[in-house]
DNA sequence: TAATAAAATTGTAATCATTACAATAAATAA
DNA sequence: TTATTTATTGTAATGATTACAATTTTATTA
């Protein structure tokens, strides 16, 4: 597992150091789309000298390696999710959690719009989940 | 038309106050998905007393009255648009402009996750534009 | 191994969009 | 008119993100 990722590091041309390890397992163990302040907070007490800065940075570099999408959903705080299976979100409205859904579109046809190039497919429903229909 | 907007704002419990006709027509004519700031710059002048805190206060009425739609596109300022025909969105990945585009996903029957309300659909494609693609 | 260079990490301070809130102004009702 | 509600405004606070210089760690070379 480790070696994988370094395989994977190895040939993303990503040094693999410890704290980016961390933040790349975390992002895979992690289900909701954290924040960069859960990552910090979940990782600071097994890496006690970790700076947010850090996280910041690590993400950057993963973004800019498309490992990492960021998600926009409306709140102030950016959320990131490891670049796996496509899906789509769902987000509540009342609890703001964001579930990963199955793609529930047709893969778009990469010319359907003459002179666009489509790199990039995201969808995002709303709605209310069923834990905050019950309530 | 103006009394048209009167018409629509009372129906929707919105007193038509002249900053917020005049917000809602800017809307109405721009076509680029303005931010705050945007608006603010382009009605000051007309309105010389306007304050940024009314474009956010006007805009977050707009929004619970389902007349305007923020459009998060992962820019670090929110956008804001009329809520006219549904429509997605294709964003420039190199100008950052956003483009309306007809719906190119089937309607999403509401049902198809069950236990989940559907209430919102948004699509956003990423890519390069036309103009981008010819520099 | 030691010395040097490069890269990664860190802390602090700056930026900037947004929000909170209290004060003023305008509109409406009595 | 006066009182009351509503809309608008300005200032200050918040909080996420970024800039940047300093430090630490890692890799390279002698």
């Amino acid at each position: 597992m480790s070696d994988n990722l370094k395989d994977l590091f190895s040939k993303l041309e990503i040094s693999p150091s410890y704290t980016r390890m961390r933040i790349y397992y975390f992002l895979e163990s992690s289900k909701d789309h954290p924040t960069v302040d859960t990552i910090y907070k979940e990782l600071v007490s097994e890496l006690p000298t970790l700076s947010k800065t850090t996280v910041y940075n690590v993400l950057k570099l993963f973004i800019e390696k498309e490992l990492v999408n960021e998600v926009n959903i409306g709140t102030n705080e950016k959320r990131y999710e490891l670049i796996n299976d496509k899906h789509s979100h769902f987000i509540c409205k009342v609890c703001n959690k964001i579930y990963d859904i199955p793609h529930i579109c047709r893969p778009i046809d990469e010319n359907i719009i003459p002179g666009f190039e489509i790199l990039d497919q995201e969808v995002n429903l709303k709605g209310i989940c069923p834990s905050c229909k019950q309530n």
